[in-house]
DNA sequence: TTGATAGGTATACAACTGTATGCTTTCCAA
DNA sequence: TTGGAAAGCATACAGTTGTATACCTATCAA
């Protein structure tokens, strides 16, 4: 039973050092136990006193990442919304320029972001993509919950037609988020490309957006579509 | 100095027997020397007769795994060009029409080809992200290939007015091809989702190729984005 | 025919791994 | 005040790992 006064200071040291170490190319589960005690300094038996397993830990060490991603995401696209007010009226080219503008605001907070947190992007990326299922499961419901909220956003902000059918909104939303979250990765490979980088990820918002409101006017969409993932 | 008559037998299990342990969620540099070799039914020396570490059994194993993709992948497209062809004529609402036609048949194509080279597909996924920047820049060097053979063939498909500047249909190409890449991931993941998967990718495309052709024609393309990875 | 070389094996060893047991110290509740 | 749990450490052990050395056997060129 923990006794839940104060955090064990070895508890934080392992998964600091946990961090310190995936975010180097490794994923959780090839984590050495002894490895691991000694980039905390700890004795390897102390990992027992908190953890059962490597997955266990990697469970809390997900769940702490998205904790530290989530908020901080989700306010400052408040404050994107804020200082470009919604204009009343119908969907047009006014419209479209002050979704361009948003889109950069965005952009350019979501790359920041990712910047001042590699780390956690790398771990979320290895784990995404890793050999444990339980693990995969956990970060694919965070990307998930993302998507969802973006797409909430996105249509709170109005930067759609309103007729577009809420499962096409989180499809939609459902791929600027995935892309987004790739080509953050692409741009902490290579932090000097960010001009282009960023670009590429508003326009490719743009395009989706226009593209998508575009088939709505027209009746091109023949059916709505289910979210990628 | 490889003799060059014959390729070794043991040569030939140790790289499938790589696959087999990679395609289960491991990355190759996480495979123990001895574990393959028990793998291929192998003494451990032997893996030091072909190869001299893992890094560089990697590098042969993605260079061989590029091959089986390749080769097929385009000879497919080809052949979905074939049995569609270009009607002459400016770009208008038959060219999307045929776009469409044009996208689902290649999103099926790539799909199917998905499912029946699973382990290929998962080795490049793991090696792309994986800890070793080596196999990293191997994967993306294919990956690039990809993208730009794409824009080729949607630029000789006619699939886009012929305006669009050549940066802009490689950067829609490069995020076309990079999420077709991880939406096969997603189906793998989930065959049963098939139909979902699908209507979701073609419509990613479709959105994506109409809003760039709207954006073109309405001058909504300030510049020439470059390609994201 | 001979001898070098490629492909594969057996044995050995030091280093490391995960885990088990038992010890100490600190802290809080009874 | 005291007892027990939480947190940490030291030691120990069997199993595994990468690598070194030496040995065997085909194959093919000279």
């Amino acid at each position: 039973m923990p006794k839940m006064h104060t955090e064990a200071p070895g508890r934080r040291a392992l998964l600091e050092a946990a961090i310190r170490l995936a975010a180097n190319g490794r994923c959780i589960n090839s984590l050495g136990l002894r490895e691991l005690a000694r980039e905390a300094g700890l004795n390897p038996n102390t990992f027992y006193r908190h953890f059962t397993s490597m997955e266990e830990m990697g469970l809390v060490m997900i769940e702490e990442c998205a904790e530290q991603m989530h908020g901080p995401l989700r306010a400052l696209r408040q404050s994107v919304a804020a200082s470009l007010p919604l204009q009343p009226g119908e969907w047009g080219p006014q419209q479209a320029e002050r979704g361009r503008q948003v889109s950069e605001a965005t952009v350019k907070m979501y790359f920041d972001h990712a910047l001042a947190n590699q780390q956690v992007l790398m771990v979320g990326l290895r784990e995404l993509h890793g050999p444990s299922p339980r693990l995969r499961a956990a970060v694919q419901t965070i990307m998930q919950r993302q998507s969802r909220e973006l797409a909430e956003d996105m249509a709170s902000l109005g930067l759609l037609p309103k007729e577009l059918p809420a499962a096409v909104l989180l499809s939609l939303a459902s791929m600027i988020s995935r892309n987004l979250f790739y080509q953050a990765l692409d741009l902490i490979g290579a932090p000097e490309q960010y001009p282009q980088l960023h670009r590429s990820a508003v326009d490719q918002i743009i395009m989706l957006c226009t593209g998508a409101a575009f088939l709505q006017a027209t009746g091109g969409l023949d059916a709505p579509a289910g979210p990628p993932g």
